[in-house]
DNA sequence: ACAATAGGCAACCATTCACTTGCGTATCAA
DNA sequence: TTGATACGCAAGTGAATGGTTGCCTATTGT
């Protein structure tokens, strides 16, 4: 069972760079199912990100094409929710078998 | 305590970005404590990576900078050993109290 | 019907990034 | 000492990335 390692994990690795993409994980863990101007809102008043809508969009796309984050049309409004299945890949892959501290010095 | 959202995420997940620098974990993971050329080694024969020693170089002095990779100098060779514990902090920034399967379709 | 709202598409720009190339330094073996 | 090994530093290059601007479509309210 290698399929952590391949496009998928690359998609998933890459969205997760960005430190905007980041903290727009943070607010649909606040509050899932927001919409995007919600989201642009949310992003310039409490984190004081000067980003246009266009670019939150762009965001949203890259956060949907790693699996993080699915949507749901409603009339005019998409709503945004997260999915935080992805993330579990990610300790998996290193964390294997090793629930011990890091073992710096040799003791 | 949110010190897994400043800088050192900033370097963490943009050190997990470059699918060659998740494969050099890889390695290190199945072997900790491995010099430059042995890494360079395994990338060309394992995987088929065709890079040079400067590219492997750069990508460990990234991962060193997360956190990720520590070394330790014995005469003119460097070993790099695995430091799992920034990986920790990933999972635990948003699978807070979420312990759940992904609940998507409404059953 | 008409205007306002919510969102999408595409081109362009500036920066960053991965990688190479070339040279330099330190350690070890002969 | 001489040469080979293991690694570091720095500049340059091409591609990818984040962001903006401009225009377009669809839904909703009056």
């Amino acid at each position: 069972m290698v399929a952590y390692c391949g496009a998928v994990a690359d998609d998933l690795f890459k969205a997760l760079a960005d430190p905007t993409r980041r903290t727009i994980l943070d607010e649909l863990t606040e509050k899932s199912g927001q919409t995007l101007f919600e989201i642009c809102s949310r992003l310039s008043m409490k984190h004081q990100l000067g980003i246009s809508r266009q670019a939150v969009s762009q965001h949203l796309a890259l956060l949907e094409a790693a699996g993080l984050v699915e949507t749901r049309r409603e009339g005019r409004y998409k709503f945004h929710e997260l999915n935080t299945a992805p993330l579990r890949q990610i300790a998996e892959r290193w964390l294997v078998a090793d629930t011990s501290g890091p073992e710096k010095g040799t003791p």
